[in-house]
DNA sequence: TCATACTGTAACTATTTTTATTACAGAACA
DNA sequence: TGTTCTGTAATAAAAATAGTTACAGTATGA
């Protein structure tokens, strides 16, 4: 993955865990992340397309989570959020013609699947209501 | 982390273990790989700071393991390489006149911390041979 | 019904990060 | 002493990321 999608959508989140059903909008949002309200809408409409928050249009309109916070684990914010490999491969083939080049983006493939699968399951075992928590 | 640089590390690694101890020099690395030689040289230097690689120079000169790839473990080489967070922040401090923004960084970092451990132990469990071997 | 305040989205610009290139001093070798 | 490397810096090009502007569409309520 990275640039800043997960700790956003995290972020955003939480946000609307604390304020218990309260309709947020995307401004207000980007205040407190202190980016642009149209990134916090881009991070909204993928929230929303996986199903964890509603939007209203119009005035008086926001957002709000879609699902109880024990049930929106981490780990599924990850895949959702995830846009690009974990672990950044080059951006270039390899050399076909070298026995290591030809082979190596598979072995790294299946190198970063395992510990992909080993850093979602950490994830996984929070949710989001454990992660709000924390914050007091 | 990110960008290519764990790719681009055990690409090296892979190759010079691959070749037994014989030299290979930066261009030869960058033709497998399929970048610049400039590039391969600067990952060869971090490789050395960290213990991995020695390198020799002037003509008929390269590079070559510095220990045993069984004592090379993929987690060791991740911190070697690893310039960035593994999963991305805002690049804008969040807003500390919010009770969200105010503490988020640090939340994040401890989450951050724990699925990054338990991405590396998985990594850890495979050294430089074992991933090696897998090349025939 | 009309001004207002939102969302959703596209198009574009600016900024930052990453990669490639050029260049050259110094080392080893034949 | 010419050649072929490393090591490293400086710069340029390309790609990714974030910010901005703009506006259609939707809900609200005066």
């Amino acid at each position: 993955m990275n640039s800043s999608h997960f700790s956003i959508s995290l972020h955003i989140l939480t946000l609307l865990d604390q304020v218990k059903g309260q309709l947020l909008n995307s401004e207000y949002i980007a205040g407190s992340i202190n980016c642009n309200p149209v990134l916090v809408r881009k991070e909204l409409a993928n929230l929303h397309k996986h199903g964890f928050v509603q939007s209203k249009e119009g005035k008086g309109g926001g957002s709000t989570l879609a699902k109880n916070p024990a049930e929106i684990n981490l780990g599924d914010v990850y895949w959702a959020v995830k846009q690009k490999k974990l672990l950044g491969e080059s951006k270039n083939e390899p050399n076909p013609d070298c026995p290591v080049g030809k082979q190596i983006t598979k072995h790294l493939t299946d190198l970063y699947d395992d510990a992909e699968t080993a850093l979602v399951k950490s994830l996984s075992s929070k949710t989001l209501k454990d992660f709000s928590a924390g914050f007091k």
